[in-house]
RNA sequence: GGGCGGCUAGCUCAGCUGGGAGAGCAUCGGCCUUACAAGCCGAGGGUCACAGGUUCAAGCCCUGUGCCGCCCACCA
């Protein structure tokens, strides 16, 4: 048992144990664990899965806040919910983790052989590859940690040979010999867009290539003279009239003694360089397509490790594509077939995990048919099954998946999933199995060999919202929880992964893999500049948790949410925010101080507000507005809503306000006047912390676990729900007008350089008979908010000379100073209002003096600017009537 | 070459279907007022990039221009 002392929570904020604490009893409590009880609804999130060589950065602390929000919200809410864990195998990066890890041994992964290796790459994940897990759980994701999935997992494998298999089966999946793009260093085929586009600023060489018969020559242009040595042919535009008379002749290829023709076709830009294109159908895409328009031969110069082979003559033979490069324009230029060297800027693609040079090679590579699927996708957004938001993104979608390319799949390393299919050495069938056939179906032979390459990492993650919950089994997790309900990601990998889960959820499945998409920016340092280690400017996020709490970390993530491309991330933001962690904290400190020995039933003064103080009707309302604002932003995703709504609230409303007005009641000797306060001060920081949860559980749950009463965890509670009865606009209204008068009172004091301390007099004056009564009723609170010795409210009298003025609307405040009236500085104010209402009436009175506003205007626009006009009008009255005044007194 | 996003207070950004320009931080002045100086009270600060147009009414809709940034693309 606590003792009441105990419970009084110390005076900062400390977040490292408190944090510490609720880790423990989150998981030791299995709150996080999927519940799949009949009729209620489901809400499920597969997390994007970090690459298991993945170490935590700002990027993933704000996906994952951003998904834990709404987890957290719809587990309150006592949704069926599900948040599905897990990484990535990541082929190439992790292949290339244990690959650097072994070159400090001195050994390569050929010295180990493929078995060794992928037991080596085992080993490492069993030692290093659990971290980010562990980092996303620092950082407080309520994931159903007993899910953990990962993409090499017997399960998940199992789906990826399944899908597999079936796509071969239906012939969208062919293995074939085509270009692809290539990276040297990783050793492997690329995806199209596994290849980043960069402008360079390089050279374009101008080549003579002479006529086979020594009768003339043509010059071509080109960015890449070393491909030179495996040109099968120059290609010129049919209708080129410069170039007609070559169909019969051949060109003798400068360095070589080859002979190649001259084709024509529609391809060639007349207007490039001299409209004549060298074509090397091996080593560049276009001139593939044109190689095999007019059945050019193909020649194969680079070798896959980007080094210049046989093929390319003994002179070239082993030299490195661009050490080649050099040599071949040096000879070009010896033996004069070098015409002019231009600069020029073009792109050119590079390897998106080491950026190298990428080369564009043939090479037998496995393919999927990516048209069929790409057109359900597609149909799925257009119809709006699924949403993506912001919406603004549809059309970089459609147009993407318009010009989409079948899909290489295949890989040459060696960790991934292996292609399930055999090749009989006997009959030389192609065997393509989910499981591994011990002979041949053609010839029963049994000596069958297995593909050696994988497949690309996203092909097994674009199957993640369904091989994580067993699929290709018929389980309870897929009825439950499939579709899920949101995707979030930042959008970078809309089209690796994204698009490519729609496909294959919804061939699949033949349902979506989730209803919205919802694309997040990327977080860049304070300047706009991409965070990355060499540049210094990486801010980690576990550094920064360590400095200000996870708490303050993800409040100042939350915002972020809105924002379209970049996010700016400033460290001094984060500090302003975990001032606000820390107010939270102490409202809740002073809170208990008044609430801590209480019965929980105190709070049943609420279930009757109308018969509470207007005070207390005033916040429950707010507090009522705050839960629909609330409630409303989470199911939309505004994000960055949640949170202004709830700091606005917490800060301005319920601290600067509601505590500072019920702290009379709190220590007053009236004791109905202090249940009532302490019932609705209860409710209302029960509600505050019930809200705020999603986006801060730490703090939350530490001052929900000392408030009075027996309680379960505040992660597993339930999530606010509006009181009609709570709401009340007259309570609202009238709480403003006294907020405006004490905000007047204020002002003159702080104006006119009263201390603090100094009690002083203050008069009102309100025609209004029913606000004077409502200002005279609450002449104790004001006077105690203002410091103020006697207020006296009258309807009308004399105003007193010698006295700074305030007008509220058109309600007249005055605070005699007795000739400590500055009246320069009094003229000022007043004149600076009166300037404001000057430049609001010309507007309002221009409009109600246009007739086509009247005519056109809907009717309740018209109602409020005559309204309007008539507050300015009198405000005006006031205001003008002071500055005569005033001008009298000097 | 296409496409997309941004331009609002000194800074970072909100501003939903068009009807009196907002927040946080920073700035200035005053306060240790019994939760919080990581605080309280008060104040100042904006031709909403520019030019046209639609409308009774434009930060918001349309057209164009200018910067800044991103994505896609087979002019070698």
């Amino acid at each position: 048992m606590k003792t009441p002392d105990e419970k009084l929570l110390s005076k900062g904020y400390e977040f490292a144990e408190v944090e510490q604490k609720w880790l423990e009893n989150w998981q030791q409590s299995g709150c996080f664990a999927a519940t799949m009880e009949e009729g209620r609804p489901a809400f499920s999130i597969v997390i994007p899965p970090p690459n298991v060589t993945g170490v935590l950065h700002v990027g993933h602390a704000l996906n994952n806040t951003l998904q834990d929000i709404l987890i957290r919200y719809h587990r309150m809410c006592g949704d069926n919910t599900l948040w599905v864990p897990g990484t990535d195998h990541a082929g190439i990066a992790t292949q290339n983790v244990v690959e650097r890890q072994l070159a400090e041994e001195g050994k390569t992964r050929d010295d180990l052989g493929r078995e060794a290796f992928i037991e080596k790459v085992w080993e490492w994940r069993q030692e290093k590859g659990g971290r980010i897990i562990n980092q996303l759980q620092k950082l407080g994701a309520s994931c159903d940690w007993e899910r953990e999935r990962f993409t090499m997992d017997e399960g998940l494998s199992r789906a990826v040979r399944e899908v597999f298999v079936r796509l071969y089966r239906e012939g969208l999946i062919y293995k074939g010999d085509y270009i692809v793009n290539w990276c040297p260093r990783c050793h492997t085929a690329l995806a199209d867009d596994e290849v980043e586009h960069e402008e360079q600023q390089g050279k374009l060489y101008h080549i003579r290539y002479p006529y086979a018969d020594g009768s003339g020559e043509v010059v071509v242009a080109t960015t890449r003279p070393e491909t030179t040595l495996g040109d099968t042919g120059v290609a010129v535009h049919p209708d080129d009239e410069r170039y007609r008379h070559l169909a019969e002749i051949g060109l003798r290829l400068p360095l070589t003694e080859r002979v190649i023709p001259v084709v024509f076709d529609q391809h060639v830009d007349r207007e490039f360089g001299t409209g004549a294109l060298k074509v090397t159908p091996s080593h560049d895409r276009n001139d593939y397509e044109i190689g095999l328009r007019h059945s050019l031969p193909r020649l194969k110069v680079i070798d896959d490790k980007g080094i210049m082979n046989q093929a390319a003559g003994s002179d070239y033979c082993g030299l490195d594509r661009f050490a080649c490069r050099m040599k071949v324009v040096e000879n070009l230029d010896r033996l004069g077939f070098l015409v002019r060297v231009e600069e020029h800027q073009h792109a050119v693609g590079h390897c998106y995990r080491c950026k190298t040079v990428s080369e564009p090679t043939t090479s037998l590579q496995w393919f999927v048919a990516v048209r069929p699927l790409a057109d359900k996708a597609v149909a799925a957004v257009r119809d709006g099954r699924i949403t993506i938001h912001p919406k603004s993104w549809n059309n970089t979608f459609y147009s993407w998946m318009d010009n989409i390319r079948d899909w290489c799949i295949s890989r040459q390393i060696w960790w991934g999933h292996r292609i399930p299919a055999w090749t009989c050495a006997d009959c030389g069938a192609l065997i393509v199995e989910s499981t591994d056939p011990v002979r041949c179906p053609t010839c029963a032979s049994t000596s069958l060999t297995q593909e050696t390459d994988v497949l690309d990492t996203w092909f097994s993650s674009a199957l993640w919202p369904f091989s994580t919950m067993g699929w290709p089994q018929p389980t309870r997790e897929l009825a439950t929880f499939y579709p899920t309900a949101v995707l979030i990601t930042s959008f970078d990998i809309l089209f690796f992964w994204v698009a490519r889960m729609m496909m294959m959820g919804l061939h699949f499945m033949d349902e979506v893999p989730f209803r919205d998409v919802y694309l997040h920016a990327l977080v860049r340092d304070k300047h706009g500049k991409k965070m990355s280690k060499s540049t210094g400017n990486v801010i980690d996020p576990l550094a920064v948790m360590a400095e200000y709490g996870t708490d303050a970390m993800r409040f100042t993530l939350t915002p972020f949410a809105a924002q379209g491309r970049e996010i700016k991330l400033d460290e001094e933001r984060i500090e302003g925010y975990r001032h606000f962690i820390n107010k939270l904290w102490n409202a809740a400190r002073f809170a208990l101080m008044h609430v801590a020995h209480c019965q929980p039933s105190v709070t049943e003064v609420v279930l009757k507000p109308q018969e509470l103080p207007l005070v207390h009707r005033w916040i429950l309302s707010r507090t009522a507005t705050l839960i629909r604002e609330v409630r409303l932003a989470l199911d939309e995703y505004r994000f960055n809503d949640v949170a202004s709504a709830n700091y606005q609230f917490i800060w301005r409303e319920f601290c600067d306000w509601y505590l500072e007005w019920i702290k009379a009641d709190l220590f007053a000797d009236n004791q109905q006047a202090q249940d009532q306060a302490r019932g609705v001060l209860l409710t209302v920081l029960e509600t505050v912390l019930k809200l705020m949860h999603p986006i801060t559980p730490f703090v939350t749950e530490e001052i929900w676990s000392v408030l009075p009463g027996q309680r379960e965890l505040l992660a597993i509670s339930s999530f606010p729900v509006v009181t009609d009865s709570w709401s009340d606009d007259a309570a609202v209204e009238e709480m403003e007008l006294l907020m405006g008068i004490i905000t007047g009172i204020r002002n003159i004091r702080a104006e006119a350089d009263v201390h603090p301390s100094q009690r002083i007099e203050a008069l009102v004056l309100c025609a209004d008979p029913q606000r004077a009564t409502a200002i005279e009723t609450f002449a104790a609170a004001i006077s105690d908010m203002t410091r103020l010795s006697v207020l006296t409210v009258r309807g009308e009298g004399d105003r007193p000379s010698d006295a700074a003025t305030y007008i509220y609307k058109d309600i007249e405040i005055f605070v005699p100073l007795k000739g400590l009236v500055d009246v320069a500085a009094e003229l000022a104010r007043i004149a600076r209002e009166r300037d404001k209402v000057e430049a609001k009436l010309k507007q309002v009175n221009g409009k109600l003096a246009n007739e086509r506003f009247l005519a056109n205007a809907r009717a309740e626009v018209i109602a409020g600017e005559r309204a309007k006009k008539a507050e300015l009008d009198a405000r005006m009255a006031k205001l003008l009537e002071a500055e005569e005044r005033i001008r009298r007194m000097a």
